[in-house]
DNA sequence: GTCTATAGGTGGATAGAC
DNA sequence: GTCTATCCACCTATAGAC
């Protein structure tokens, strides 16, 4: 599931650019022309780069999903209980949230039905990832005591993804970053942390 | 906090359309291009009634907030306990997305910040209206015993809110119908419903 | 109230020089 | 790799006839 990183140092600095215009005004919401302003090149020269705003979504994503990954990969490695390893997951959206942005997988599902095949295919391989990470943690805390759940840890894996997606989302809107906090203690509490 | 509605036929049409195809697709992902050919009408017809795009977008918030003002109305004549309230508060959730929408303000709120500022205004009401039902209804259902949550009122109906339109968002695109019916079951578990 | 026509702007994308 | 120039489609909005 790593996707290749033929990283120019141009394509880098694009890709930074889309990807905070993407979690904060959405894929809809900006253009080539704001790229090209903020780093101060042409949009020809974007093109070079990546052919399609498509061929960019989609490479939005994918580098998003290998960063996920690997944070994902992090707190395996830090250790600790499944408690610990689902505290250490909703900090990972306070982290973006805290730099004023939405998630972008988020902000994308929302405008999925206008989105290309090719960038709805990549965002599914996004969501299929955290449920699967989740569900691991969530049997693993299960089978130790140290969680409380009900049902298959599959919907409780969705249950904690739609929760954190839909309280981020608001409280970039209304409430803020406080907002998010107390979302985030009723979720943990609701699974026994 | 209610709306004036001089509804012509025709203007009631044209909300009718715009609504769906904001729910659907999003505020910056639809025209009135789009409207006038379902229509079947031209666009210089849809300006004599609304204005300006912003002026719609606000209309379709009132109306929105209006007519769910008054399904927490009938929630409320209904009677039964708190726990039963929120149950049909789910439902009206349930209802739009059985009709394979988003909560038009759960869309607009992704697209928040790329909204004129009177949509912004119109937003912050609709959100208030439905914390303050859900605060209402909490307390209730604290004092009689027939709902169990920690911490003030006002942070469990944001965490409700959140919840909802977030899985909403993501049954969307990832899951269907199962998957938010699956969360709102959690939801209310968590709230000991 | 609805139409045609059009203004004035921006969208993504391409051609071809350098 | 980056540029200028350009294409064409689409956007919101307006003017003015009917």
């Amino acid at each position: 599931m790593d996707h290749k990183s033929d990283a120019t140092h141009t394509s880098q600095q694009i890709m930074d650019i889309a990807q905070r215009l993407v979690q904060t005004r959405g894929f809809n919401a900006f253009s080539y022309a704001d790229i090209a302003s903020a780093l101060s090149v042409s949009k020809a020269s974007l093109h070079y780069h990546f052919a399609s705003k498509a061929d960019l979504g989609v490479r939005l994503i994918e580098r998003y999903e290998d960063s996920f990954e690997r944070a994902l990969g992090a707190i395996d490695l830090e250790g600790g209980g499944a408690a610990a390893k689902i505290r250490r997951y909703v900090g990972l959206y306070s982290q973006v949230l805290a730099d004023e942005r939405m998630c972008l997988c988020g902000m994308l599902a929302a405008e999925f039905v206008t989105l290309p095949k090719t960038m709805q295919t990549a965002l599914d391989s996004y969501f299929k990832l955290n449920e699967r990470w989740l569900v691991g943690v969530l049997e693993e805390g299960r089978a130790s005591g140290s969680l409380r759940f009900a049902g298959p840890a599959a919907e409780a894996a969705q249950f904690i993804i739609g929760s954190l997606e839909g309280s981020m989302m608001l409280a970039r809107s209304h409430g803020g970053m406080a907002r998010f906090d107390a979302a985030a203690r009723h979720l943990l509490a609701d699974f026994g942390i």
